[in-house]
DNA sequence: CGGACGCTTGATGCATTTCAATCATAGTGG
DNA sequence: CCACTATGATTGAAATGCATCAAGCGTCCG
């Protein structure tokens, strides 16, 4: 238990329900910024109940009756979709101050699994609607969230429709390190708490080609890799050109319709 | 003005505002509902004014002031990211009943285009965020419209994830086609009103690599191509089948971490 | 009618997948 | 406590499939 274990994306759990996001509207300086307010963070609280997870362990499965949403307090979660044949395509990673637990008519839509241990809130589907449906304040920070939610996921799509392995992989870590910009510790230095090929079925590539793309952005000197589950961004000017340059298909580039406003 | 456009995509305009989405956890029997009562459409309309665009009109830029938020009533629309080098990348198609207009500390985060003529409402951000924080009704079904879409951008990044050609266009075609399910038209006719390449931008393929796959689509009897514009699916069986087992990257499986709970 | 644009089709090269073997790490039980 | 084994990660060699380059065709609009 004195082991090392540099847990970057453990927070010490507060003891409310607390969700993070960039404001829509509002031009606030910090990055990612609390949403809800003293008062219904404690009244969330009221409802909810702590529930852990060990490393691995499925939190819910797509298709089962969407009864409750998480907040996670503490430790990363993967969201997933089987294919039939077995493949497991990664939607989301979700860290502290997320929300998790989609539902569509009544049912997840897609499986949930812890990454690392998790601590989360579970927070009662029927209870919840109801406050939503009354409570106009709480309702506009969910809104905010979901648009976060729906810009990274949006940034998801453009990253996995990326043709060049570099470039899928550079765009991934500055999108994580853009997350655990939090406490301002060691700039630069990036925990991966999900493995290889995690890593792989977020980007969509072959397991194989995540780790020679690791190698490569080692070998050119943007990124140094201590411990495997530890990195550090040496280079980030070099990242950001690998994961602009390379990011395009076509090159050359003809405008279709580029027409303007007359 | 007598030629023949199969313009499914189009719908009588409406004269208020409408939101349409899968419902959270009503089990309703239809796929997509009307979000909005008619008062709130009523209220939505008053502040609305109607724009129209030309196809490939832009709508708006990134990073341009977020002042106002689109609702469609007619034609279709893209959004996209545009990468340095001239690249675009589509993040999603819009139709009729959808919203457009995600804004991050004020500022619009991706672009927007007509693919087609375009009619829609235009609702300013200013009225409709100090709306948004008194109304817990109206807050609510934007809640339900921005789960449906982020489940959307979701399958978009495991489509653009996908590795096999034929598998993206697949499963592209039967999102396409899950949509204009709507009117009961004749089953399996499907209308295209983006260009190749921009399905080619929207999936993460090259131009040709679209083309041939149409191509090979047709020649194994899943679909067949009349107007460029206008494809009929023949076999739903079979394209489901070639979404699914073409979708996957690693083809043996051996399952990572599939402890289930004790 | 002509030009531009979008689409198709062909040939070639290269990046990634795939297959396969080895190495490292962590978790387990003797 | 340490060896043992399952799992994850790396590395190499070969093959598939897509991007790319290039040319030709169809169609819409001026």
């Amino acid at each position: 238990m004195a082991r090392k274990r540099s847990v970057r994306w453990h927070r010490p759990p507060s003891f409310v329900p607390s969700i993070a996001a960039v404001p829509l509207w509002g031009a606030a300086r910090r990055e990612r910024t609390q949403l809800l307010t003293e008062e219904e963070r404690a009244r969330l609280s009221v409802i909810a109940s702590i529930v852990r997870f060990a490393r691995g362990m499925q939190i819910y499965r797509a298709g089962d009756r969407a009864d409750a949403v998480f907040n996670i307090v503490d430790g990363v979660v993967k969201t997933y979709h089987s294919s039939p044949d077995g493949a497991e395509h990664i939607t989301a990673f979700l860290f502290a101050e997320d929300l998790l637990g989609l539902a569509e008519r009544g049912h997840f839509v897609n499986s949930a699994r812890a990454v690392t241990p998790v601590t989360a809130y579970r927070l009662p589907a029927a209870v919840l609607e109801g406050w939503l449906r009354r409570d106009a304040a709480l309702d506009f920070h969910i809104i905010c969230k979901l648009c976060h939610d729906l810009r990274e996921a949006q940034r998801h799509a453009v990253i996995a429709g990326y043709r060049s392995a570099l470039a899928k992989l550079a765009m991934f870590l500055q999108a994580l390190e853009s997350r655990q910009a939090r406490a301002g510790e060691e700039p630069g230095a990036l925990d991966l708490p999900m493995s290889r090929s995690d890593i792989a079925a977020y980007v969509g590539l072959s397991l194989e080609a995540v780790s020679r793309a690791f190698r490569t952005l080692a070998a050119r000197g943007a990124i140094s890799i201590g411990d495997k589950r530890h990195i550090r961004i040496l280079d980030r000017a070099q990242l950001a050109a690998i994961a602009a340059v390379d990011g395009a298909p076509p090159r050359g580039r003809r405008r279709s319709l580029g027409r303007t406003a007359p």
